[in-house]
DNA sequence: GCGATGACAGATTTCAATATCTGTCATCGC
DNA sequence: GCGATGACAGATATTGAAATCTGTCATCGC
């Protein structure tokens, strides 16, 4: 137990707490061992999460965010709408797609530490369909799109791509012939979004 | 031990495991269980299906082929094809909502056994992609709908409605706002059918 | 004074002994 | 002869006692 490099914050804890997940798994995981991780008594690890369910979902959330940065900067870009939903659509299948196939087993981990956290992952859904709607709204502003309301055609355009990016559909995409597929859907949804 | 009624056939073992999974769940429920609901040595039951899996695949695939006479028939049918593939995927979303809603406990049964043999719902998949395909490939004939490929597109459209035929969305469902968001995902993908 | 500690109670998990189940097959009785 | 039986071996599941974990808090040392 050497004295603390650093003073202990919620960061290095969520840290600490990732590798504890990447090592043992989301099953083995405890409160204990992150405090081992970190050289301080489990006592510590509460002053910073009140419980062992609210250090996950930060975990969670942490992870989730990951790719959200790059997907706003396009949801927010100037050009053509068609242009930007493809490659919204297609940065988050591929962002999937290298989570899922890079590292199984902690995209697992993640998994089940989003099942935990169905509120963390709701949210998520929320930003995600957000930035579709930004997306729809300037092809309706442009001419490019039809629609009544462009809210409701992006949780539309969410739940017709769940294959693309809903993890219950994860083994498929290692499918060499997914890329066409999301095409071949693709096409026909933009095909229904024009006017 | 009262000597059998009737002789022990395959359909008589099904109908007992069916009722043994009712009263026990998947996981409780063992052959010497329905061998017992049958009043015969659990060996009898052996001598109609090779292991207990080989038993729960045949009562999985009973489940799910039970509402496929009515969804062939409409694909099958004259008329429209866009009202065709409207009330084919309405009737197979209610269908899937009154078995989710009515016995909750019996749905999850059927869940996990869909779990454990993911052969027999591919090929169960197989057959409703194959009824789409024969929708889409009427609606390209009498001229309502453009596409290129009939099969790809009846995959797209299986694809895009996931979300109200997929088990893993059970639970959304119920949610008052389901017939709205599948109107709404149809309207959509209808439009991007059309010539 | 203030963050860190570790003993503690109650909840949860682990582990090994025990019981039950699966699948086979020699034998039975009709 | 032929379907049914039940004893059996190996695999799987259950159980309850022991170990570990979570979350709290009185106390410590800086």
């Amino acid at each position: 137990m050497p004295p603390p490099e650093t003073p202990l914050t919620p960061d290095r804890v969520l840290e600490a707490t990732e590798d504890v997940l990447r090592r043992f798994g989301p099953a083995k995981a405890t409160v204990v061992d992150v405090a081992r991780a970190l050289g301080v008594s489990h006592g510590s690890v509460y002053r910073h999460f009140r419980t062992k369910a609210a250090l996950r979902e930060a975990v969670t959330e942490r992870w989730l965010d990951q790719a959200h940065d790059e997907l706003a900067a396009i949801a927010r870009a100037k050009g053509p709408a068609a242009e930007r939903l493809r490659e919204w659509l297609a940065t988050l299948f591929a962002a999937k797609r290298r989570k899922a196939g890079g590292d199984p087993e902690l995209f697992a981990t993640y998994l089940s530490l989003a099942d935990e956290n169905s509120g963390t992952v709701a949210r998520h859904v929320e930003t995600m369909v957000g930035d579709l709607t930004k997306i729809v709204e300037s092809g309706l502003a442009s001419g490019e799109f039809t629609t009544r309301n462009p809210r409701k055609t992006a949780q539309a355009l969410w739940s017709a791509t769940a294959h693309f990016h809903d993890p219950v559909y994860a083994e498929e995409w290692s499918d060499p012939g997914a890329e066409l597929a999301f095409a071949d859907l693709f096409d026909l949804l933009l095909n229904g979004l024009r006017a």
